[in-house]
DNA sequence: CACCGTTGCGTTCATATTGGTCATGGAAGG
DNA sequence: CCTTCCATGACCAATATGAACGCAACGGTG
């Protein structure tokens, strides 16, 4: 699968160069080019559909000198342009985070943010475009089912920052993600349970969790006698 | 807090009957109106937003007489009409949901659905409107933190489940359903037993149920030795 | 033309495993 | 010392499987 061209709008020259920099750290990502001003962004944009290589993500900065970040969105739509955006503010208004959402913004980042939290949410925007591209593996189809476009929406809008719910502890997840890694082909929770010397209920309580966020994938186990077994996949974002 | 005004754009009486039904039946939210087509939509929300009483959801369908579903949107966004869309369709085309979510689509329903998945999908859009109107508690400070909304966010994210009966379990019947549509003639059990290998008792179970419920057709097979076997077509699935 | 053995599939039932829930114990933190 | 939190073991519920039994059409045979 071809790297996602990523437009970086910030009128900071040292936000934006970070910013950039930051997207030539990940994998799967190319920087396509930056914009200082939301003019510029849009005939930047223009110009990329135009030549046949259409920016696919924008990371749109909302406070710009001369459009507000709402303002570049809504005449993205209006042009025809349909990249998707992730928005980058440091107005911490809620109403805001509203209108930005009708307007197509798939994520929202808060400045000042770190390159992990960056990371998490480039990588969980390119597991939703996988997704899609790709439905559930070994099932494939010109359709998709209703549980496929949910999986991609819960990996979209899923990041790792979330408050765990009660009765997991991150030390314990962070031990089953490492070992899920690692396994090249899919394990079933009776096999966490010896490979982390854990119990059967918790193995499978926290492989349930990243099933639900979106970061392994399950399927069931057919052909031997007595109920089916669940077996887990680490879901590779595409390395 | 008020209800949410909701507008149900859907070309088919029936469904749009059926659709406007399932919004009344439903605490929170308030049915503003029905559009049979594109351009009564756009002209309703914008009488409605003229008169200060803006529609705030649209249940759209997708495929429509005059505009398509996406065409909707976009006008929406260029018109100055901010509310939220729910995208409805039978469509299971994996790259319109791309495009949906670049204009701002929140979710995502397939027909038929049942009312159980229509109320969860409903349901989780008013828990992410209500965290973004008033902020976890006891955070100080008038703006909102990266976690907020990452919890909003996930919000969106609430997978369906229907019910099923006894015995039967979702992944397997989804496999079933999965191979039955990519099947052009009739299959019978036997065939999705070797096909998806599990036992010749489960698919004929999972067929039979199928049939019941008229995603597929059941007819004799004569001809060989033995007692006729059952064959199974996929028949489109109405509304 | 009627009858009967053959032949597969439909159907039922017990069984083997695993998924899921609940209450308990121990550890960590205040 | 008390509270909170998480892993655990045990129990019950769920569900695919294999085998045994029954049924209906086919094809000889009388």
């Amino acid at each position: 699968m071809s790297d996602i061209r990523v437009l970086v709008v910030e009128d900071e020259p040292i936000a934006a160069a970070a910013h950039a920099a930051y997207v030539g750290r990940l994998e799967g990502f190319t920087l396509a080019g930056t914009a200082p001003d939301g003019q510029s962004a849009l005939r930047l944009m223009t110009d990329f559909a135009a030549a046949g290589t259409p920016v696919e993500l924008v990371l749109l900065d909302m406070n710009l000198p001369d459009l507000h970040g709402l303002d570049i969105a809504r005449r993205m739509r209006a042009a025809g342009l349909f990249a998707d955006i992730i928005a980058i503010t440091a107005v911490r208004e809620l109403n805001i985070v509203r209108s930005a959402v009708a307007t197509g913004v798939v994520q929202y980042l808060i400045k000042p943010f770190t390159f992990a939290t960056f990371s998490d949410k480039l990588a969980s925007y390119r597991l939703f475009r996988d997704q899609l591209a790709s439905p559930a593996a070994g099932q494939a189809g010109p359709g998709a089912s209703q549980s496929d476009v949910d999986q991609a929406f819960a990996s979209l809008r899923a990041p790792s920052e979330l408050p765990l719910p009660k009765g997991l502890a991150a030390s314990t997840l962070e031990s089953v993600q490492d070992f899920m890694k690692l396994q090249s082909g899919a394990v079933s929770a009776s096999e966490v349970m010896d490979a982390l010397g854990m119990s059967r209920v918790t193995a499978r309580r926290y492989l349930e969790y990243l099933a639900d966020a979106g970061t392994v994938t399950r399927t069931a186990r057919y052909g031997a006698p007595g109920r089916p077994e669940n077996e887990y996949r680490w879901t590779r974002p595409a390395s």
